[in-house]
DNA sequence: TTAGATATCCCCCAAGCGTGGTATTGCCCC
DNA sequence: GGGGCAATACCACGCTTGGGGGATATCTAA
């Protein structure tokens, strides 16, 4: 039985290197590749493979929308997300959207391998590098909606007057909101507030 | 006469990837791969290749360093950094350092090696994808080596009077130079500018 | 039902921040 | 030598921010 893969990813150079890493196995090989979310849920509706890498941050629909897609339509889909490492919130969102499994780039090809065929038998899998990193954040952290929305017009440089009028609410509940992210942060101002959510993933700048 | 290449870059993965994708040319090979800005001094040392597909954000020792490091020794090095585009900032600097031309990830596996005999061939590359990019960000912004530092401790949170303290000058002082960032960022507050800044590569998230 | 989380709004106040000046020193370049 | 730039320092003004308190309403989970 071999372990039919699909690999998404939008850098051409990570999928040929996957697709390198996997031809050299006998039991697995890729039958799909593809660049961003959405294909990935097309391409799995079209070659129903038995384990997905999926990346994370990518261009359109990223990867955590793709993961829960895929699985709201495919209850037994198995996907991993393999993806440089974008904050423990990160891991934290691809698991609870329900991968099976987290690995990061700069793992090794065999380690990888022996990860599809481990996710392949139905395992879950962290491996001890990314547990180590895990670690390194505790507690785990989980702002609100509210939260994060704030954090993020904060981010773009908006004062709290500004952003009460983007949202709607008086400058007051904004304060109050923005408290709570520091105080839940560890932090005790706004910039700070806005390096450490990117460091952990709860943000990012390109939203 | 074929291309003799060395790889730099801290993911096995994108090295595999890129083996992969000159394997397929006969007139190109890999020589040497390296995982971090040491090992690339080394390794060109060891192996003189024709050319070096360096990456710029590693741990220890970053891509730029690098190749300062190996040109200053061989002047004739022929290097092309090689990245996920991380901001302006990152190819000026790459540029300024030496390097002969800049290619960022999301390209084909046909254009990489294309890039690479052009780059053998003696001239600069700048593929019309990262030139496009260059053009969102216009002008060139340069601070001064003062501005990033107090920009790099805004980002941690530091209050003015604490930036005083660790740079050993006076709060006044301070304002001014955050204010002279401000402007030439063109925005009006530290939290906006720490965020442009982290776009265009000015500053990075782990410094 | 009681407790907790979430979201909303209000008041107050000290400290911090952003911006406008002005000025001196040293350096590099033309 | 003069012009420009970087770095330093000082002052003054008004708005913003962060922290404290308390209050109400909703919804969920124990």
């Amino acid at each position: 039985m071999t372990i039919r893969v699909l690999t998404v990813d939008d850098h051409p150079v990570v999928r040929t290197g996957i697709a390198a890493m996997i031809a050299n196995e006998q039991d697995m090989c890729v039958v799909a590749e593809a660049s961003d979310g959405d294909a990935a849920v097309e391409a799995y509706e079209t070659h129903r493979p038995d384990i997905v890498l999926m990346d994370l941050r990518m261009p359109r629909t990223d990867g955590v929308s793709a993961i829960r897609s895929i699985l709201s339509r495919n209850p037994d889909a198995r996907i991993v997300a393999l993806t440089s490492y974008d904050g423990d919130a990160d891991i934290y969102k691809a698991l609870d959207a329900g991968a099976c499994g987290y690995l990061i780039k700069d793992m090794l090809g065999g380690e990888l391998v022996k990860a599809v065929r481990t996710a392949a038998a139905g395992k879950r899998i962290i491996p001890p590098v990314v547990a180590g990193r895990l670690a390194e954040f505790t507690p785990r952290i989980d702002l609100t909606a509210r939260e994060v929305e704030v954090l993020r017009l904060v981010s773009k440089g908006l004062r709290n007057k500004e952003i009460a009028g983007v949202i709607g609410r008086t400058e007051e509940t904004v304060k109050v909101h923005l408290k709570h992210v520091m105080q839940k942060l560890g932090v005790d101002d706004r910039t700070e507030a806005v390096t450490v959510a990117l460091q952990r993933g709860i943000i990012h700048l390109d939203d």
